[in-house]
Parts: structure tokens; sequence; C-alpha cells
DNA sequence: CTTTCAGGTTACCTCAGGGTGACTACTACC
DNA sequence: GGTAGTAGTCACCCTGAGGTAACCTGAAAG
């Protein structure tokens, strides 16, 4: 699949190499935020610790089982701290880490330029459901 | 599954209202770059334009059917053109739009801070050996 | 006795993204 | 006659992300 690089193209040394392996940081900066509902957990979080119930309430559509799976994996990987009081009926709090913190940033930047560029989005929009119709 | 908004709580706007709803261009923004290649040929084409076989050298581990699906759908979004040379052997050759290479913005950006950030990956890293072996 | 509340877990199902391998077309070259 | 080279398509399968609904805990309130 892969092939043998062509000897004969000097100019053709892989695109992964450069950025886009697996273990490069930009693969995996998208492999974070690409999945449904991480930005947007992380998008509640910056604005203040929350409990489960309150994120579930200002994340609609989300279910529980999104919510404590997204919670959990961005606390494995420490973007997030879960503070669990032993009460009843039970409490639970979340904020960001500094390194949630951190990550918080791409996001925001792909949000403001998102925001910024929205016309983009409608021409693309456009684009293809003239293709579809004409199809 | 959404609850009704808690009247008691007066701060808790939906975060959904606010930057993630399915047709605001932040999630467009995520689901275009979300994709596994996408921002990898983006990224190819931004070096220049290529044929089809080029690429797939460049791009090493993508298989033909991805890379024909991900070019088409680009192509049918407005981001790549397309010209074909009715020769034989075959000859295509594929370049951005004015709309691709806006769309490669966001993306360089993303590879850059990811990049100078390098070191958040490793501790995510850590974090999560440490997690899967005292688990 | 059972309902309520917060904060979950578990089992089960669906669907789309992505991978593999075979096949096509057309001509030139050996 | 066979094979190579380019640019694909087609049929099939598999996996993982995500959704749904039922269930659990433990105390307090009705």
């Amino acid at each position: 699949m892969a092939d043998h690089p062509h000897p004969s193209d000097p100019q053709e040394t892989s695109v992964d190499e450069a950025v886009f392996h697996e273990r490069y940081p930009s693969r995996r900066l998208l492999d974070l935020i690409a999945s449904r509902w991480t930005p947007i957990v992380l998008f509640c979080l910056a604005s203040g610790t929350h409990h489960y119930g309150q994120m579930q309430r200002r994340i609609p559509g989300i279910s529980k089982k999104m919510l404590s799976q997204t919670l959990r994996r961005l606390e494995t990987d420490g973007l997030v701290h879960r503070e669990v009081y032993r009460v009843v009926p039970p409490k639970t709090e979340y904020e960001l880490t500094e390194l949630g913190w951190r990550l918080h940033e791409p996001v925001r930047f792909l949000c403001r330029w998102a925001a910024e560029n929205a016309e983009i989005f409608d021409r693309i929009e456009r684009n293809r459901t003239v293709a579809s119709v004409s199809e």
C-alpha cells in the first residue's frame, strides 16, 4: 500500500513524515478534539467548575453515558480534575487542570476563526447542495 | 434527555447555543477537519498541484479508496479543483481552490500550535499509561 | 413501603468511517 | 500475447463512536 518512494522525483518526501504521523503532535491534537463531545465539555468547564448534572443541563443532547465517558477520558488524560464528595445525595465537581486550560486555547482559536469566517461554511454548504441536486 | 433548563440557576445558559450547535461554524469546522485524511490531503495540496499517484506516494498508509473519497468530498465542497486530462495513460491534477487555501489556515495553525506545545501530549500520554498500569 | 435525588454503570444496538482486494479502461512497449 | 502504467470504482467486512434504556446506591422525605 505505502509505495516505495519514487527515486525519480526528488521533492517527493512524504507528507506524513512532516506532520501527520500518528505519534506527531498535530495528529494527537486532532485526535483529542475530533471526538464529538470533547470540545464542548472543555468549553463548558472553561466557564467554571461544574457538577455532573449541571453539565448535562448545559449541554443539550448529551447522554449520561457520553458525558461520563468524555469526562473520564479527560480525567485520565489529566485535563480535568474530578472531586467526589461522599455525601447523600452524591456530589461531584469537575474543573479544568492547568493542562486542560492549555488545550482549551487551540479549541478557542478554532471557534473564533470559524465564527469570523462563517461565510466560508455557507459557501461550502451551497456547493454541496448544488452538487447533490445536479447529480 | 435534554432536561428543561433549571429555572433556579440563572447563569445556566446552554453551551450548545453559544458555540457548538451542529449548524454553527465551529462545529462545521471541526466536522471538516476531524476526518482522518482530510487535513493530510489539504496539507499535501498546500505544497502544490499534485497527481493522484503522486499523492498516494506522498501520503503513506492512505488507500486508493480513501484518497479518492477524500478528494471527491473536497471537490464537491469546492475546496479542491480537479482537472482531468483525457490522455493515455490517464492524468488528473488536483489543486487547492481559494476556499481550500482559506481552510488550510486553521489547520496550519493547529499543527504549529501542536508542534510548539508537543510536551503537552507527552504529559497526556504519561498520564494515560500511569492510569492503565494502576488500573 | 416506595419515591426522590445525584451521579453514575451496564448491556445492547446502530451506523458511518475506514480498510482490503478484485476489477475496469486504454494504449504502448517487449 | 502478456504486462506495465495511471486513475479509479465496486463489493464486502470490521471496528469503534455514539445513542437508548434499564438498573444501582443510600439516606431522607411523604
